[in-house]
DNA sequence: AACTATTTATAAGA
DNA sequence: TTCTTATAAATAGTT
């Protein structure tokens, strides 16, 4: 129910997850309590985002405390600790993991290669220059777009020119646009970008302390 | 969001309630679950109907206990809830550095640029060009120093040769070092090299489940 | 249970 | 984050 249909499953950018997050967070609580009102329905609604907050829905009349001791009653479950193994299991599966993205990641930055083979070196090397065309291949593209919109921009200038025979200042027809194209000309130029890059553009907090404390560092 | 707008009260009419309550049952317990699934949160949902009938949803990977024994720790009903909490901390944090680690990672093997700037990929493509720089210096360290094991072992060979004019044969004098040292001539004409490559010859579980449910790939 | 006319939720974009 | 808006989805009343 917006723009488009998505399908569900786990959104990939964190930004938009937050986002979505929220809204249907609302939406599932809104919803949960109108239910509870129309149907004359005692319900409880328990949410952690993935960052770990808590939210928390319980219909008019009834505590959660109510809501779940009426659940394990029901249920038969009793409370107890849930399980610590299984929790250090998930725990270490997934330190185990980040040491490895983290091992990768020095061997595609070629800070950590002393450990390699000579075979392991050369399929790295395949590797990088494969990435490399990718990113130039990429940045041919966006330049040829760039290019395509100066083209057009020209070409409804000169005919602007042409039908209205008008004393108008250049820069005034083009409006805001005229920027970006000549930004789409210092590139062709190669001019060295100064732009600090993050690998995240859309996750500014890439170098944020829990990274920095593994030492990890790209640049 | 039907044939007619409705205020959010007891529904008087019992059938009439009935029939709703099912279809907004159905509706909450769908739209929970999409929110799950959808932003990666952890939640539960309690229901019961007037009549006393129980209806339950809980995230997948988390049973309704672990909701309501996480929920009670939050909440403050227990006492060794901060350890606990601190936990689902680490996790999260865990977590979330992984989902950057495998951004970055999916930048550096040129998988996702559509996010990237001009400036981001300009860095990026710079970051590459010296890994591949490194990468291949460290291949040429390599062979510089298998070729100077070779010369090495033939000034040895040599000067036996001249001290005791034996008739021994050269295999058994070179020992086992010989056949490194063919590898090394081999590398000298840059025959391709088949050996598997893994980023972490060290870890050979790289590609092991819990990474390949996170659809990461390097290869 | 189905069917739709409407309302509501929300995805994408600003 | 907050607002807007085009569209998808939910559902109230009906058959």
């Amino acid at each position: 129910m917006g723009r488009g249909k998505i399908e569900i499953k786990r959104i990939e950018n964190a930004t938009n997850r937050q986002v979505t997050f929220s809204k249907r967070r609302g939406g599932l609580l809104k919803k949960a309590h109108e239910l509870a009102v129309l149907c004359d329905a005692q319900l409880g609604v328990i949410i952690f985002s993935s960052s770990g907050k808590m939210f928390e829905y319980s219909s008019p009349q009834s505590s959660m405390r109510h809501i779940i001791d009426r659940y394990q009653k029901v249920s038969g479950t009793h409370i107890q600790e849930y399980d610590d193994q299984q929790v250090y299991c998930e725990m270490t599966r997934m330190k185990n993991e980040n040491d490895k993205l983290q091992a990768s990641m020095r061997h595609l930055t070629g800070e950590d290669l002393a450990t390699l083979t000579m075979g392991d070196l050369h399929q790295l090397e395949q590797q990088l220059e494969m990435s490399v065309n990718r990113v130039r291949s990429r940045k041919n593209l966006l330049l040829q777009q760039q290019l395509e919109n100066l083209r057009r921009k020209l070409a409804e200038h000169q005919a602007a020119m042409e039908q209205k025979v008008v004393d108008q200042p250049l820069l005034e027809h083009f409006g805001g646009a005229f920027y970006q194209d000549e930004q789409a000309r210092n590139m062709l130029q190669l001019s060295p970008q100064l732009h600090p890059f993050r690998l995240q553009p859309t996750q500014p907090n890439l170098q944020d302390a829990s990274i920095q404390r593994h030492g990890f560092q790209l640049w």
